[in-house]
Order: structure tokens, then sequence, then C-alpha cells
DNA sequence: AATTTTATAGACAGACTTGTCTATTTAAAA
DNA sequence: TTTTAAATAGACAAGTCTGTCTATAAAATT
């Protein structure tokens, strides 16, 4: 019942598994080649080099990311419960992955500043979803009067961000879950 | 004045700067040897390996780490003036090495699962940061009662992390400013 | 002063890397 | 059916990598 993926989407999905698993530095082109079953002369058709399939890869992680999160904020209404689907989608994505953790913070630390244009689009991939969470944190204040909004928002974002690193240290989920109940904490008692 | 170093001084030195700069699969043994002035046969006599010169480099920034921190701690007397200290110390060290994020953090996701040796060390060393900090939160919290002290100094650690790797992506301290700021609310108003 | 240890320089093996190129085959479009 | 496009297989170049080895020179020790 599975279409028949083309070369180009083949590549694709072999590409993103083995930069997450292996890393990026650590996964040849011929490895995704056999893997892939895809000729060389194809990769560099669809491809013009390894540097911009580690571009698409991130720009195609940063939709399914998106598109991921969107499906668990999408079925709850109040802001605070949608911050809440955040870490919860986190929750699932990581032990989903078996605690391979960020896609985008793994390549950063990879490619240091060797790779301008990857290095853009992880920093508008953390920009983005930095601004999606405090977006709800707003919504979720709004009418607090005094309340240092911004603050609270990049706060709750810092714990996101160090519960994924931190998942993947520990191969645990206790990062996420304290994480979640500090953020609703600093929600309602601020 | 400087006293002249042996070799393998030479090369813990010369290795720490290049892994740290530039990551450790893409820095090659000739460039760590021509960099330091030193024979390879040098290399693989001290250093088994490039894996164990690897594990050498990580103990030795544990100890570099914590030999900072405890500077920066140790001329505060109240717990949550040594917590703070923590983030101070953070703050310097971050823009010091021109925001290239954490050792550790970075050398794991290079690794992956390829060299347990290292990744005990990072998981050692993250949990000695944890305990180290989660300290300093039990002292200053302690006779409050029924307060799940834990559950605050997880996510002050939490913050912590957070802020690190955050620094990178934005090349900029206010991670760190913002956690800090968060971390001493939650000591003083929780 | 003679001997042992330590360091140096660099060739070399064997395996890997990205990327190019040729030649052939399959698939789609005219 | 003929023609045009897309995919395949794989050799090859030029470079990288870690690690071993030999031979020589400098230091330290007896």
């Amino acid at each position: 019942m599975t279409k028949k993926l083309g070369p180009r989407e083949r590549i694709l999905e072999t590409a993103s598994r083995l930069f997450h698993s292996q890393g990026y530095n650590n996964t040849g082109i011929n490895q995704i080649l056999a893997e892939a079953n895809v000729a060389k002369a194809s990769l560099y058709q669809h491809f013009g080099s390894k540097d911009d399939l580690g571009v698409i890869y991130l720009k195609q992680g940063r939709e399914e990311w998106f598109a991921g999160i969107e499906q668990w904020t999408g079925s709850k209404k109040a802001p605070g419960q949608k911050l809440s689907a955040c870490f919860d989608f986190l929750e699932y994505a990581l032990q989903k992955d078996n605690y391979l953790g960020c896609k985008f913070i793994n390549m950063l630390s990879e490619i240091g500043s060797s790779s301008p244009l990857m290095s853009k689009e992880i920093i508008e991939h953390k920009g983005k979803l930095r601004q999606y969470m405090k977006g709800f944190v707003e919504k979720a204040l709004e009418g607090n009067g005094d309340l240092d909004i911004d603050f609270v928002g990049d706060s709750i974002y810092l714990l996101y961000e160090g519960a994924i690193i931190e998942s993947k240290i520990y191969r645990d989920t206790w990062p996420v879950k304290k994480a979640r109940k500090m953020a609703e904490m600093l929600l309602k008692r601020v």
C-alpha cells in the first residue's frame, strides 16, 4: 500500500534517519546511497552537495516538527493547555526517537561555523519555536498588567530547551515532566 | 616566564582548543601535532588513541569547570548568592570562549553512542553539576517544610542548561541573564 | 662518560571521504 | 514508435583520516 518513493524521497528519508541517529559527519554519502538504493549521480542531481542535503534535511525537520506540535496543541483550547501540549509532544517525540536529542542542536554542535546555510536554518527554527511558545504565554497571561510576560515566556522556553538536552543526556523523560510542571506553575501563580 | 611545557601538556592544550572550537570530528590528529609541535609517536605514547585523548580532554574540562565555578561561588556566603554566582560564572565562561557552547554537550552530539568512555564522562559531569546546584537550592530553601525542593532544584538546573545551549544559538548572554533572574525568583518567592 | 629513556621526523598502510565522470538501462513523453 | 529525460552502476580522482613503523636526535639517569 505504500506508494513507491522516487530517488529524491528515498535519499531524504534515509539521510534523515542516519543524520539523526549517527550524526552528520559520521554518515557518508555512500552509506546513504546504499541504504536508499539510489545511484550516486541521482543524489548529486537532486541535491548539489552534502551540505545542501543537510540544509534540506533541516528544512524538512522543521516542517515535521511544527506539523507535529500543531497536531498536539490544535486539540486544546486554552492557551495554558496548548503550552502544556507542547511539552507533551516533546515527551512523545523524544521517546519515539529513543532519546537522540534535537536534530538542530546536534547539527549545530557538529558543523560549528563551517556551514552558514545550516546555521541559518537552525537559528531560524529555534527563533520560530521561541515565538511560538511565547505566543501561548502571552495569551495565557494577558490582562496581568505589570507582569513581565516576555520574561516568563523566555523562562519557559529555556526550560523547554533544557528539557530537550537533558532528556538526551539522562535518556529519561523526567526533565520534560519537571519542565512542564514548572511551566504550568509559572503560568498559574505568577 | 611561562614554564616550558612537555609534549603531553602541549598536546592536551592544543587538542582542547581545537576540539572545542572546531569540534572533535573536524579536528585531525595531524593538525593537533602540527600546532602543538609534537611528533606523532609522542601522541600515541602518552595517549593510546584519539578516543582516549577525547576522554582525557573531557576529564580535564570537568576539572577546569568545577575549579572555575568554585572560584565564583567561593567568595559568596549565602547559598542563594552562591547559586547566582553559578550563573555569573556561566556568563563569563561563555563570553570568554566566544559562545562555543558546552564542551560536553557538543561532544555528545558528535559521538552519539560510538564512544562509551566519553559518554560516561559526559553523563558524570552533568550529574555532578546537577547535584552541585541542587546543594545550594537545598540550603537556600531548608526549613520551607512542604516545598518540593528537588523539583525547584531541577527546574533551576534545567534553566541553567537551557541557558547554555541557547547562548550558543543566539550568540548572546540574554538566556543566562533571564535564567538567573528566574532562578532567583524561584528561590525567593516560592 | 656511558647508557637508557624520551622525543622527533616522516614514510607508509589501509581505509575512508566528497564529488566527477562515463556508459548503460529504464521510464516517460512526443 | 521514436525521442527525450531520468536513473543506475561503478570506476576514478584527490584528498582526508587514524594508527604503525623505522631511524635518528636530544635528555636524563646511572
